[in-house]
RNA sequence: GGCGACGUAGCCAAGUGGUAAGGCAAGGGUCUGCAAAACCCUCAUUCGCGGGUUCGAAUCCCGCCGUCGCCUCCA
């Protein structure tokens, strides 16, 4: 089976090719460390975790290429609000969003380059850009030629005469054409400043990231990630920058996932309704969040909700069903073991279907659920531990493609362990003795506690919930 | 106004020409002292609405309605 991807570029599914065999370069735009990241980052880092798992799945060595962007307007005006350096600012949220991503399982990537630590191959470009005629430099300034750029507008289906229609660009007068952006920015009292053949001054947003896809990936990508919502004017003005300077075509697929809505409209920090990454994981696990994510297509909207967040926790706890240990039995009949084996072997034709056509997330899950229930069949039907823990050793692992940790130890049961085990002693004797009232009491404590008592036919087990 | 998505059961959500995956919830049953979990059964003759193409459409075409995104910083 081949992979197809859908490249925003062409809008149609392609057959994934890499430029060099065997080996994947990567970009996907990161947060603006501004302020605490909210859930709608989130998703996007896990959804790109997802991909580049499936990639190293499929045999792939995947160089992958996360920035963060640390110098920007609003870093500026936000330390200059909480009266602390910009640069420092940028770092504290940095710090924060990658224990984030570590909470998150989500992959580390290759490199985490940042504006303020390339200024040098920013400056470099720049001044290529200006050598071709494509850039100019006003007063300190240096803005883009986009009428010299003759594929501009190909990613996001815009033509530069309509946005020069647009009522709302704001004209500066300083611009050769309304259109045009900028490379680099005069620096105002007070602002973190560069050096440059321009005076000092700092880059515009849109030219670190050729900048850093030159210098860690080279000229030419396989794959350029983000958020729909960069499409235009982000990545529409990293393609005339990368591809005005080397001429060649700069990344091969363009990927882009949807927003994550809350309440009918997209999250996002200006418009003030989000959950932030850490309000959600002081209340759920991480991997709760993860199936979430992967249970819509990661082209589509999502729309966050705690009825959609219970629903995930629900399925996470059922996919967790399937790793319970097997129950023996002589009267296990002789066809169940094969058949729960081609049942793991049908799942992971399926699972690699659903992935191979756009990493279709959702689809691939169905055939885990599906897994699921024939280990648990199997169980019931008494087949003997080394046959379900082959099965379950399958579902653990394609699991573990999509990132999600299906037998990861429950934070503060280890302790609570001996002394959850002795009431379930003491219980065992009540029951023996048939005192189910406090049998009952116990158990129903321990559930308020939020450690669930199960009665199998092996003796009662216990997990928390 | 321009560009682009999307609209599938009570909820979430796959499926893009051959007769509706999966999860959650709900109801019934098996198991259990009672539960829980698991298992079995039930749960969209139908895919926003109206036309059209076709032997055949949720899937293609046209129109309409609705929701959302981008066009300005944004994952």
């Amino acid at each position: 089976m081949t992979l197809k991807i859908y490249n925003t570029l062409t809008r149609k599914k392609e057959p994934f090719e890499t430029i060099e065999p065997g080996h994947v370069r990567m970009y996907v735009c990161g947060p603006t460390v501004y302020d605490k990241a909210h859930v709608g980052h989130a998703m996007s880092s896990v959804i790109f975790d997802v991909i580049r798992r499936y990639l190293e799945y499929k045999g792939y060595k995947v160089s992958h290429v996360m920035n963060y962007t640390d110098v920007e307007d609003k870093i500026i005006a936000r330390a200059r609000e909480l009266g602390e350096e910009p640069l420092e600012l940028a770092e504290r949220y940095m710090r924060e969003y990658d224990q984030h991503l570590r909470d998150l399982n989500v992959l580390p990537a290759t490199v985490y380059p940042r504006a303020s630590h390339e200024i040098d191959q920013i400056i470099e470009m720049i001044q290529g850009l200006v050598e071709r005629g494509l850039a100019y430099a006003v007063g300190g300034d240096v803005y883009y030629r986009v009428a010299r750029f003759k594929g501009y507008g190909k990613l996001s289906g815009r033509r530069p005469e309509d946005m020069r229609a647009g009522a709302r660009l704001q004209v500066d007068e300083r611009k050769e054409d309304p259109a045009d952006f900028a490379l680099w920015k005069a620096a105002k009292p007070g602002e973190p400043a560069w050096d440059s053949p321009w005076g000092p001054g700092r880059p515009g947003w849109h030219i670190e990231c050729s900048a850093m896809n030159l210098r860690y990936l080279g000229d030419q990508i396989d794959i350029h990630g983000g958020g729909n919502d960069l499409i235009f004017p982000h990545h529409e003005n990293e393609i005339a920058q990368t591809e005005g300077l080397t001429g060649k075509p700069f990344a091969r697929y363009w990927v882009h996932n949807g927003m994550l809505q809350l309440a009918g409209e997209k999250m996002s920090k200006s418009l003030g309704n989000l959950i932030t990454i850490e309000q959600f994981l002081q209340e759920h696990e991480p991997d709760v969040f993860r199936m979430l994510v992967l249970n819509s297509h990661y082209r589509g909207p999502l729309t966050f909700s705690d009825d959609v967040v219970m629903q995930a926790e629900r399925a996470l706890e059922r996919l967790r069903s399937a790793l319970r240990p097997a129950s023996p039995s002589p009267q296990a009949p002789p066809k169940a073991a094969e058949a729960l084996a081609a049942k793991a072997r049908e799942t992971r034709l399926g699972f690699e279907a659903a992935m191979d056509d756009d990493f279709n997330t959702p689809g691939a899950l169905s055939h885990l659920f599906d897994l699921v229930r024939a280990i648990n069949q199997a169980r019931d039907a008494g087949v003997d531990q080394e046959t379900l823990g082959a099965a379950q050793e399958v579902l653990r692992e394609l699991a573990g493609v999509l990132g999600l940790r299906l037998d990861r130890p429950q934070a503060g049961s280890r302790e609570a362990a001996p002394y959850i085990d002795l009431l379930i002693e003491v219980r065992e004797r009540l029951r023996e003795a048939k005192h189910w009232e406090l049998a009952d009491l116990i158990r129903d404590r321990l559930t308020e506690l939020d450690v669930v008592l199960e009665d199998g036919k092996a003796g009662t087990t216990w997990r928390m919930r």
